[in-house]
Formats: C-alpha cells, sequence, structure tokens
RNA sequence: GCCGGGGUGGCGAAACUGGCAGACGCACAGGACUUAAAAUCCUGAGAGGGUCACCCCCUCGUGCGGGUUCGAUUCCCGCCCCCGGCACCA
C-alpha cells in the first residue's frame, strides 16, 4: 500500500512540468484557443492565502479548459512599479529595483509551489526597460493622436507621498488611498489622457458585457455618470461677458432667481478685482476651496456662498438675478456655474433660505399641487408662452429656443473626467517628452526609447520629481533643433502599466512594437478574467479606454478587452481582510508543508462559490486534505485489479445492480460537474458532487455485489474522478494517473464524457403530496405512464390516511417529479 | 438618500425551470479496529412531539407580514436587518 505523502508529489510534478515546459503555448489556428488571466501582482514581498485564492480560480479553469481541447494561454507577470518599493528605499536606503527584483523572486517561488500552471517564459516586471518603453511608445502616439495633452490643473497632493494623486486615488472623506493623509489642492502642469473622448462608447459598450458581475458595471456606469442637458449663457448686467451654465432641468429656467459660481471659476478673480475689498473676496473663495476636498466630500460642510455684487440676466425671464459664488458648486463639473432655481432643487431651496432669496415655483403637478424636484406627471407654468407643456416637452421646447437664438445647447455631460498621469516620483515610466525653449513641448523619437530610469543611488524623499535632481538626465539635445533642453522629470501613474499588460503577455519578448497585432488577433480578447473587486473602476476602465486606444490605432480589431469577469471575494481571518499590519496573514507556505499543495488549492474552491468572500478555517484545510487522501486510498485499493482489467467496453446489462449503481453515480457526477464547471462556473457544487461519488466508491468496495466487471466498473469510476480533480488537485491526480498506467501525463487526458443513458436512474422516487403536504415517496421505473403513477400514488397507505374517504378533486402530475393529490 | 448584493441547521454552504429544504464539508456524538490513543472505516443528527420494541407518523421550520398557486427558499406586494459602492455631479 503506497502512502499518500503530498508533499513529495508537489516536488516530483513541478520538476516535471518546467521541465517539460508543459505550460508553454503557441498560436494554433487549428485548435479553439483561451486566454485566462488572473489580474497580475504587485510585487509586495510575500503572497497571503486571500492573495493565492484569485491564482487558484485561474488556474481551475486555466486546466479545465485545456482538458477540453483548448489551446491556453495562462501567464503571469509583475505590476513593478509603485510607491512601497520608493517609500522603502526612502526609509531604509534599498534600491526600488534591488527590493522588488527580490520581492518578484520570492513571490515566484509561492506560485510555483502551489502549481499554478502559468507560461513562465512570457512573465513580465513593469520595472523593466523591454516593458515600459512601450508604455512610452504608446505615450507618444497618444500624444500625436491629442490623447495625450498637457494642461496646468488644480491636482490632489498627498503631503506625505509628496505626489498628485488621480481623483480616483482619494478614498473616503478626501484622504490619500494608500497613506490615509488629508489631501490638499495644488496647482501644477499635468500631463492628460483624455479618456472622456471614449466616455459615451465606454457607457453604451457595458451594456454588451453580458459576462460582467452587475454590481461592476453599475459601478462603471456611475464613474462615467451621464447626463442629458443643455448650456445656456447668461449675459452679465453691465460688461459684455456672460456665464454659461449646465442645467438638466432647462424646464424650470423661468425660476432661476440667481447664480452660482464654484470658487474656482475664472470670473472670480475678476469679480474680486472690482469689489470693495479683493483680499477678502479671494479669501472668502479660497477657504471654500479649501473645504472642498476635505470637507465637502462628506457632506458635512454647510452650503455657504457671498454675494459678488454682479447681476446676470435671465434670457428667458430678462429679469436681473444675483450672481453668487458658493462651495457647493463643483469647479471641475459642467462649466462651473450653476442657476439657482430653489423651487425646484433641493440645495438650491437650502441655499436660497439661508441666503434669503426669492423662491418662484415654475412647475406644478397636472392637478395643480406644488411638486419639488419632480418631473413625472408635472407641466410648468410661470413660464410664458411654455405654460402648460410637460417637463419633458418643454426642455425640448426651450432647448430648442435657446439654439435658434444663440445662447445655448442641447449636450450631454459627463462626471468622468480625463486622466490624470503625472506622478512627482521616480519608481515609474519616465514620461518621454522633452521641454525645448525653441520647438515646445516634443516627444522622444521612437529609435530613443526607452527612456530609461537613471539609477539614482539617494533618496531622500523630497517633495520635487527625484528625476529633477539629476542633470544628466533632465539636460538633453532637443531632437527637433539639437539646441539645449530639459527632460519631462515626471513619471506615469502605475495604473499605465497594468491597462494594457494582458496584450503584452501575447508576445512577450517583441523587441519592435508593444505586440505583434497577429498575435494579440490570436489570443484576445481574454477570455476570463479574475480579480478583486477594488479594481471595479480603476483599472478595469482603465484597461477597455487603452483598448479602445489601440483598436484606433489599427493594432486590434476588439473593443473590449475582457469578455468574462470574476471578481473573487477576500479571505478572511477573524472577520478580517488579511494584512500584514492586523497580523492576521495565513502564510500559503506553512500549509504547504503541513497538508500540501494540493489541499489548499481544493479547500479554497470548496468553500464557498469564488465571488463570495470566506473565513479562513484551518479545519476545513484538513478536510480538504482527508478527502484527497480518501481518494489516494481507494485509487490504490483498486489500482492492480483496474488496471489489469483493462478498458475493454462495459457490458451494463451484465452488471450487478451494485455496480449499475455505481456506473451510474460516476456517469451522472460527470454530468453535473460539467455542468457546474463549465456553465455555472459553481466550483464548490462540482467539488461536492465528486465527494458524493467517492463516497459511493466506498460503499460499493465495502459491500456491494460483485461481478467478473467490477474492477472494470470501478476503473471508470476512478479515473474519471482523477481526471475531473486535477484541475484542483493537479500533483496528486498526476501522480495517481501515472499509477494507473498513463504514461502521457494528465494534460494529455480529455475530459471525460458521460452516457446519458447510463446516467439515468433504473428507479424514480417521486414524492406524493395530498394538500400540499407530503405524504408518501413512491418508487417508480421511469417509463410509468402518468395513470399507472397515479394509481400506485393513490394506493399508498399514508396517502390513503390523509386523503381519509375523499374523493380526489384534482391530480397534479409533474413527469418525473411528483404527485400531488388534492382533496 | 440612490444603486448593487445578501439574510437557509452549531458553522461554511446546497437546492439548476415553482416540485422531497439542508446535498457536500466542518464541528459534534456513537460504534468498529487498537493494550490505549491518533489515523482510518462505519453510523447518527433542523427543532419539537407521538408511538417509543421497531418500522414509522404528526406539527413547525429558509429575516418579518401578506398574496398568487395543488405546491413558494424560488414569483408578486409591503416591511426589517446586514454587507459593498456612490453620494451637493446642477
Amino acid at each position: 500500500m503506497a502512502e499518500y505523502h503530498p508533499q513529495e508529489l508537489d516536488r516530483k510534478w513541478q520538476a516535471h512540468w518546467a521541465a517539460t515546459r508543459a505550460f508553454e503555448v503557441t498560436e494554433d489556428p487549428s485548435k479553439p484557443k483561451f486566454y485566462c488571466l488572473e489580474m497580475f501582482a504587485y510585487p509586495s514581498g510575500h503572497a497571503h492565502v486571500g492573495h493565492v485564492r484569485n491564482y487558484i480560480i485561474g488556474d481551475i479553469v486555466a486546466r479545465l479548459k485545456r482538458l477540453q481541447g483548448f489551446n491556453v494561454l495562462h501567464p503571469f507577470g509583475w505590476d513593478a512599479f509603485g510607491l512601497p518599493a520608493e517609500n522603502a528605499a526612502i526609509k531604509l536606503g534599498i534600491h526600488p529595483e534591488t527590493s522588488t527584483l527580490g520581492n518578484i523572486a520570492h513571490m515566484k517561488g509561492q506560485l510555483q509551489r502551489l502549481g499554478i500552471s502559468y507560461a513562465w517564459e512570457r512573465e513580465l516586471a513593469t520595472c523593466l526597460p523591454d516593458y515600459y518603453r512601450w508604455n512610452q511608445w504608446l505615450f507618444t502616439r497618444m500624444f500625436e493622436k491629442g490623447l495625450a495633452y498637457r494642461r496646468r490643473s488644480t491636482v490632489n497632493w498627498c503631503p506625505v507621498d509628496n505626489t498628485v494623486l488621480a481623483n480616483e486615488q482619494v478614498i473616503d472623506d478626501g484622504v490619500c488611498w494608500r497613506c490615509g493623509t488629508r489631501v490638499v489642492q495644488k496647482d501644477l502642469e499635468q500631463w492628460f489622457f483624455k479618456i472622456t473622448h471614449y466616455a459615451d462608447d465606454l457607457l453604451h459598450s457595458a451594456e454588451g458585457l453580458s459576462k460582467w458581475p452587475e454590481k461592476v458595471l453599475t459601478m462603471q456606469r456611475n464613474w462615467i455618470g451621464r447626463s442629458e442637458g443643455a448650456r445656456v449663457r447668461f449675459p452679465i448686467q453691465g460688461i459684455g461677458d456672460s456665464i454659461e451654465v449646465f442645467t438638466t432641468r432647462i424646464d424650470t429656467i423661468f425660476g432661476a432667481t440667481f447664480m452660482m459660481l464654484a470658487p474656482e471659476h475664472g470670473l472670480v478673480t475678476t469679480f474680486a478685482k472690482e469689489s470693495e475689498n479683493e483680499q477678502a473676496f479671494l479669501e472668502k473663495a479660497q477657504r471654500f476651496r479649501a473645504q472642498d476636498r476635505s470637507g465637502r466630500m462628506t457632506g458635512e460642510v454647510q452650503k455657504e456662498g457671498f454675494f459678488t455684487g454682479r447681476f446676470a440676466i435671465n434670457p428667458f425671464t430678462n429679469l436681473p438675478i444675483p450672481i453668487w459664488v458658493a462651495n457647493y458648486v463643483l469647479g471641475e463639473y459642467g462649466t462651473g456655474a450653476v442657476m439657482g432655481v430653489p423651487a425646484h432643487d433641493d440645495r438650491d431651496r437650502e441655499f436660497a433660505v439661508k441666503y434669503d432669496l426669492p423662491i418662484k415655483d415654475v412647475v406644478k403637478s397636472t392637478s395643480g399641487e406644488a411638486v419639488g424636484a419632480t418631473t413625472e406627471g408635472s407641466v410648468v407654468f410661470n413660464s410664458g408662452k411654455y405654460d402648460g407643456l410637460s417637463c419633458e416637452d418643454a426642455q425640448r421646447a426651450i432647448t430648442k429656443e435657446a439654439a435658434e437664438r444663440g445662447i445655448g445647447y442641447g449636450t450631454v455631460q459627463f462626471r468622468l473626467k480625463d486622466w490624470g498621469i503625472s506622478r512627482q516620483r521616480y519608481w515609474g515610466t519616465p514620461i518621454p517628452m522633452i521641454h525645448c525653449p525653441v520647438d515646445g513641448i516634443v516627444p522622444v523619437p521612437d529609435d530613443q526609447l526607452p527612456v530609461e530610469l537613471p539609477k539614482v543611488a539617494e533618496f531622500t524623499g523630497r517633495g520635487d520629481s527625484p528625476l529633477a535632481s539629476i542633470p544628466e538626465f533632465v539636460n538633453v539635445k532637443c531632437p527637433k533643433c539639437g539646441g539645449p533642453a530639459r527632460r519631462e522629470t515626471d513619471t506615469m501613474d502605475t495604473f499605465v502599466d497594468s491597462s494594457w499588460y494582458f496584450y503584452r503577455f501575447a508576445d512577450a519578448h517583441n523587441d519592435q512594437l508593444p505586440f505583434d497585432p497577429k498575435k494579440v488577433a490570436y489570443w484576445a480578447p481574454v477570455d476570463f478574467y479574475s480579480g478583486g473587486i477594488e479594481h471595479a473602476i480603476l483599472h478595469l476602465i482603465y484597461s477597455r479606454f487603452f483598448s479602445r486606444v489601440f483598436h484606433d490605432l489599427g493594432m486590434i480589431d476588439h473593443k473590449e478587452p475582457f469578455t468574462h469577469l470574476l471578481t473573487q471575494g477576500m479571505v478572511l481571518k477573524d472577520g478580517a481582510v488579511m494584512s500584514k499590519s492586523k497580523g492576521n496573514v495565513v502564510d500559503p507556505d506553512s500549509m504547504l508543508q503541513k497538508y500540501g499543495a494540493d489541499a489548499l488549492r481544493l479547500y479554497v474552491m470548496f468553500v464557498a462559490p469564488p465571488e463570495k468572500e470566506v473565513e479562513w478555517s484551518d479545519s476545513g484545510l484538513e478536510g480538504s486534505f482527508r478527502f484527497l487522501a480518501r481518494v489516494w486510498r481507494i485509487a490504490d485499493q483498486w489500482r492492480d485489479a483496474a488496471t489489469a482489467a483493462g478498458k475493454t467496453a462495459i457490458d451494463h446489462a451484465a452488471l450487478s445492480g451494485a455496480e449499475r449503481a455505481l456506473r451510474r453515480k460516476a456517469h451522472d457526477t460527470i454530468k453535473r460537474v460539467t455542468m457546474d464547471l463549465d456553465v455555472r462556473q459553481q466550483m464548490n457544487t462540482a467539488v461536492s458532487a465528486m465527494m458524493e461519488l467517492v463516497n459511493e466508491l466506498y460503499a460499493f468496495t465495502e459491500k456491494g455485489e460483485r461481478s467478473a466487471q467490477a474492477p472494470r466498473v470501478a476503473r471508470e469510476a476512478i479515473e474519471s474522478v482523477i481526471v475531473m480533480l486535477s484541475p484542483f488537485a493537479p500533483h496528486t491526480m498526476e501522480e495517481l494517473w501515472q499509477r494507473y498506467g498513463h504514461a502521457d501525463g494528465i494534460n494529455g487526458a480529455r475530459w471525460p464524457g458521460f452516457d446519458a443513458e447510463v446516467a439515468k436512474a433504473e428507479e424514480l422516487e417521486i414524492p406524493v403530496q395530498v394538500n400540499g403536504k407530503l405524504r408518501a415517496v413512491v418508487r417508480v421505473p421511469p417509463s410509468i405512464s402518468d395513470a399507472a403513477l397515479q394509481q400506485i400514488a393513490l394506493a399508498d397507505a399514508n396517502v390513503q390516511t390523509h386523503i381519509a374517504g375523499k374523493t380526489p378533486k384534482k391530480v397534479v402530475i409533474v413527469k418525473g417529479k411528483l404527485v400531488s393529490v388534492v382533496v
């Protein structure tokens, strides 16, 4: 009897897979392709079981698809740029490259010890020049197309990390997403990607992402935030200028009794100059701006404002209305100015009541009552010739008039903003631009790429871009005029790196282009993508943006990069997400030493559906180990007889009852597991189905009557389990497969098929209800007629008791399912 | 406030199209094996009750209250609670 020693099997088969390059692939047009990908990893140093769950999920899918005959691309890489490495350099004096490459080596070892079937030859790390040069290449393409541009803008500045943060990186109450410090405002020249160019497409194409979680799509829709409305210009009384507002409620424009500017609005300084006390005016506006990110987002801040001294003319009533500066008007949304309609907007009402501004009702319900902010079943009044129109009709008609008069137009406004990508940091992709006093901004020519990161020795943590303090880096010749010029010293947001790495995997070593379009055409889009829900907006919108950019560059023919998205649930320990600081991290390596890789893999798949959060349980892991040992033992017990029995056809009719039952269970299990994995994506129930079959095998071995064909039937059942379980427990199953006489390795095996006839039950157990309550279960052959079934059901003693001599009013028979008697 | 997802035994969960609620596992209990224990194999178990010698039988039970239906964890209406996201976007 062979003992089950999983650690030995882990070593043996991992060495075998590496030696035979078992998971390396090339394009093969004769086979259907499957691109299986897990979100690549930030090399923090150590992966805990919360991280590895994702890789295990992906590996189950990859191995399953291989068994089903697909040519499977399953690569892995490293999101290797980023702040933590640079912060460590400042603190500990270790160069980011040293720590990053060290962390990568360690984590790669962890993944290999789990037996994840990656095509390691395609491994990439974004911090290496042969990757980030293509960020730079793409940046210059986007610059040429006007998709990358520079502008001065107010940015979120983290005083601890000394860097600009994207709006998306400012979380909760206006704090830095990494360090939790309160963000302040600062004006800087910044590079932007024009993601808003694709806002409508990103929104509408989301409808077609049928295999994405609804939750993610909703988050993206909210993020893009499309609003239909109109822009209208209000002339300023006394000067030739005007103020443009955006509104979704132009039907209420006759009720606009004041106007508000965001504190950032360009006219604020103009109005300040003509005020009595310019200094005080500007200070008040400045105070509002400071509230901006911090207080304003929590809703704690009260609505506040002050009168500018100027009036605008409502172009529809022709009445003058006061222009105020208000703290609740956002500078970066719409035009930074809004019309105040206190009767039909809750916020404006609050403001008007506070400052005693006039309130004029212009919308009422069809029955004449006051309506607040609703449009449904409402009509406008007090609105001149538009009186009596529904809100929707009034919107159309008033927009039309505004357009005809040349003072406005219907438009669509998005909440989505262009993506600021400049970072004043060292450990990122240098932005490939040169500032020339003669030629202005000049892109670095392709043949001078990559712009390599210099190996600076000192990290001071000062606020400036570290690259700015390296003269050899900064001082260059202008590519156009050859004169002295300065290099751009900012680096790119690391989300740039992760927005297209999945295409690079299709052609990871190309040194002419980011990828060969033909290779990407074969592999892309990604068929199965899994990762954390925390990337629902940022990474997954940016990637959709980049795929559109590549599409418009003519390099790919699809627009959506990920066909099927799975957001895996976190693994909790003691009710909390695992983290080093909480000290509740479960280290996969210690689990591997105790139970082997397969038990861990099986456990995380069995404990719950993949998208669900789970609480870590040592005894649950032990249970999975017990199951694998059980499979091992039953396979070992039958091995000699089963392999001797060969693979001759089974004479089903000649089997004993117990053998037929086992065979039925085996075929039914294949059916269930195939459905669960393929159609329903429910790995946990697939595992429990296999557990049932193994239990049945034990019962059969213990006491089933056997014919000469018993070993043949056992072999069929056991080999089915070996193959179906191999994605979950590849090391153990490879070993058993070999022990059952297969020299070719389980990679060469085929997913088992099932015989629907054999899988069918020989006898059905039909529940019988009387007045909706279960009263009996009758055993009948599947071929039974309704009439015969009814007769048997009614003949049952307990059924008779509950019918109590009455005549059934109705008998419902659902074929193969149940009999329901109504009396 | 708005949007999304949930609420089923002691615990993780399952129930596919409206058809035997709780598969499978964990923990627990009992038995076999053992000098003993561990491991292993087998058995039991939603709660309550009846007959209790057994086979069985009955009532209740999927957050709460209604409804549709022969029949509801599943569909409809109205609530409660939990988790996640968004939140002055005009």
